[in-house]
RNA sequence: GGGGUCGUAGUUCAGCCGGUUAGAACGCUGGCCUGUCACGCCAGAGGUCGCGAGUUCGAGUCUCGUCGGCCCCGCCA
């Protein structure tokens, strides 16, 4: 750099500079050469600043200019000075003000860029993602990052202040039962033998509770080798708590101060916690879902008991085999048309139902649907009661099965939000959702599994329902969902060995491989385990949700696509012989590798 | 494993019912231009229509397969 320094960046510089010799260094975003002046819009991380190349100022810096492009490094040495007047630019920061070029260096040159960074530039993915260091370059990549940077720096500063210590964990480690599928990597040094990566910290930050650490917490990178969504990496990031001598409440507590301080500190924005909560059964209920997204209103509504009277043979069999008929009022949605109609049915059945019904409510308050006959002015009366439905609203119902009625209409009434622009921008709403099934019967393993993971607590006035009825026992797990999405979940821990023990038995686990897969564990809690509990947050769909994205993919420096590969560094990669050989693995298949 | 969608110039896209030399905008290259800021004007270069088969007199266009990006289901304690 020939012994210039750089004094400002490309934000910062202001009128208070104005007069003053500055050094830039940054990116050439775009040269507008009149032949004579030359403006260069420098940009570095914080922003752009115009930079002047006029010939009567330094003839040889302008004759430099002119070679300039798009992405060379420049370092630019210059007077600040007031743009003349009308010549303003009120779309830049620092647009009151310019740098005319004294000395220009040229620190690097740079090939024509595959895709263009402006903000507004729609570009594949795919290109973005093989080009990461240029995609990374555009302002709205840096400000997403940037973001995950002070949001980490805002949960640092939180938890130190309030005792927790940060402490690693082995990223070699053993695979266990239950959960996803695991990263395998083969160990040289005990041929046949494979470490896992780990799936999330949870048996190490139990053991650290054992040891007495009381209060801990890592930002943790986490593997799970299963199938890639908009939300979903093989690797990703949480923020892993653990605590001691704790209950519900406590953590509850705990982590609404935490995202409050990350919101202000992070994006300026003030939450006010006490977040509402609703019980597993609950939102079930009135959302269809355990993250339900509170942003608009559409709650669905039970009306079994009346479609068990009424005439309508696919409602009234439904209620009485056990079934559930719910509807929801899409407030003033009558406008919808025939095709509307048919299009939610098609979505509705993609979801499990088998139709759809729709009643619109009409000025006089009548029904106008395929089964409007089938029910009595009295039974049209109550529906409508119970729904609050007035003219110009159309309901949606469902029968079937509870699951189905549930998972069907919650996902209806999303698409309908979705569809009506009914989702309000900039908003952030917190729930907390709470007892949550223990474990749940696996129709395909034939066995309850956890709900949340074996180590999960019940809750102690559902203890003696272990051995009797495993599905109907509740356990002390919380999760926390932002506007729909989950994006934390942990909960109040078993401590004795003994509960440990019955609940890895109501999920079918034996005690031999119970000893064999967590006797380390089962060991460590009969050694004085304290009470403990915690929750882990991803922090990528955190992140995600506050810069306003649809993809943790664009608050990840280097995500992998959806096969799983990294398109810059191309990962992953075929490997020698040797280096299988070296790990006592032989391939059978018939490639060459 | 399954469903959907996309793949044409460096980029974003258009390309009709299968028919002459595959177009546009931006970008790029050269020239002109002293107040631009998506500068402007003039000229020019730039194509393995993802890949491979097939149908056809003829395929960017139709069929099958395959590769890749994205979205979703399954999966993700």
């Amino acid at each position: 750099m020939g012994g210039l320094k750089r004094t400002h960046d490309c934000y910062s510089i202001t009128e208070e500079a104005i007069d003053q010799e500055v050094t830039l260094m940054g990116w050439v975003l775009r040269r507008r050469d009149h032949g004579g002046l030359i403006f260069v819009d420098l940009r570095d991380r914080k922003g752009i600043t115009q930079v002047v190349f006029a010939p009567e100022v330094n003839a040889k810096s302008h004759e430099k200019a002119h070679r300039l492009r798009s992405e060379y490094v420049i370092a630019v040495r210059g007077r600040v000075r007031r743009r003349p007047e009308g010549m303003e630019n009120p779309k830049l920061k620092t647009g009151m003000i310019e740098v005319v070029c004294h000395e220009l260096r040229i620190l690097n040159t740079a090939v024509t860029p595959p895709f263009p960074l402006d903000e507004d530039a729609d570009v594949s993915e795919g290109l973005r993602l093989k080009y990461r260091y240029i995609d990374l370059r555009r302002p709205v990549m840096v400000e997403n990052i940037t973001l995950r940077h002070r949001v980490c720096q805002a949960i640092r500063q939180f938890l130190n202040r309030h005792d927790f210590l940060e402490i690693e964990t082995p990223i070699l480690t053993r695979s266990t039962p239950e959960g996803a599928r695991d990263y395998l990597v083969p160990s040289r040094v005990n041929p046949g033998r494979f470490y896992a990566l780990p799936q999330s910290p949870q048996l190490y930050k139990q053991i650290l509770m054992v040891s007495g650490l009381e209060r801990y917490y890592q930002i943790a990178r986490c593997f799970r080798d299963e199938d890639l969504r908009a939300d979903r990496q093989p690797e990703f990031t949480q923020l892993d708590m653990e605590m001691s001598f704790v209950e519900e409440s406590d953590i509850i507590a705990l982590v609404e101060g935490l995202i409050k301080e990350v919101f202000a500190s992070a994006l300026g924005i003030t939450l006010e916690p006490p977040f509402r909560r609703f019980t597993f059964s609950e939102a079930m209920e009135r959302f269809g879902t355990d993250r339900p997204d509170t942003r608009f209103d559409m709650e669905l509504v039970d009306v079994t008991d009346i479609a068990r009277r009424c005439g309508l043979k696919v409602f009234n069999t439904v209620a009485a085999s056990g079934g559930v008929v719910k509807a929801v009022n899409a407030k003033e949605m009558g406008d919808l048309s025939r095709k509307d109609l048919d299009d939610l049915t098609v979505f509705a059945q993609s979801f499990g139902a088998k139709g759809l019904a729709w009643v619109k409510i009409k000025a006089d308050n009548a029904w106008q649907s395929p089964i409007a006959k089938f029910f009595s002015d009295e039974e049209q009366h109550a529906i409508a009661q119970r729904l609050e439905a007035a003219a110009g609203d159309v309901l949606f119902f469902g029968a079937d099965q509870r699951a189905t009625v549930l998972r069907v209409l919650g996902e209806l009434r999303c698409e309908l939000a979705r569809r009506r622009g009914l989702i309000p921008e900039g908003r952030f709403n917190f729930v907390w959702i709470t007892d949550f099934p223990l474990m749940e019967y696996n129709e395909d393993e034939g066995r309850f599994t956890s709900m949340h993971h074996p180590f999960t607590a019940p809750l102690d006035e559902d203890m003696d329902l272990i051995e009797t009825d495993p599905g109907a026992v509740r356990s002390r797990a919380y999760d926390l969902v932002l506007n729909g999405i989950e994006i934390g979940g942990g909960s109040i821990r078993i401590h004795q060995p003994t509960v440990q023990k019955r609940v890895f038995k109501a999920l079918s686990i034996s005690d031999k491989e119970s000893r064999d897969k967590f006797g380390f564990l089962l060991e460590a809690l009969s050694h004085g385990a304290p009470p403990h509990g915690g929750i882990a947050f991803g922090l990528d769909r955190l992140v995600m949700i506050m810069a306003g994205r649809e993809s943790i993919r664009d608050v990840i420096a280097f995500p992998k696509t959806q096969k799983a590969q990294c398109l810059m560094a191309n990962a992953p990669s075929r490997v020698s012989m040797a280096q299988l050989a070296e790990l006592y693995l032989r391939p059978d298949w018939k490639e060459k590798a």
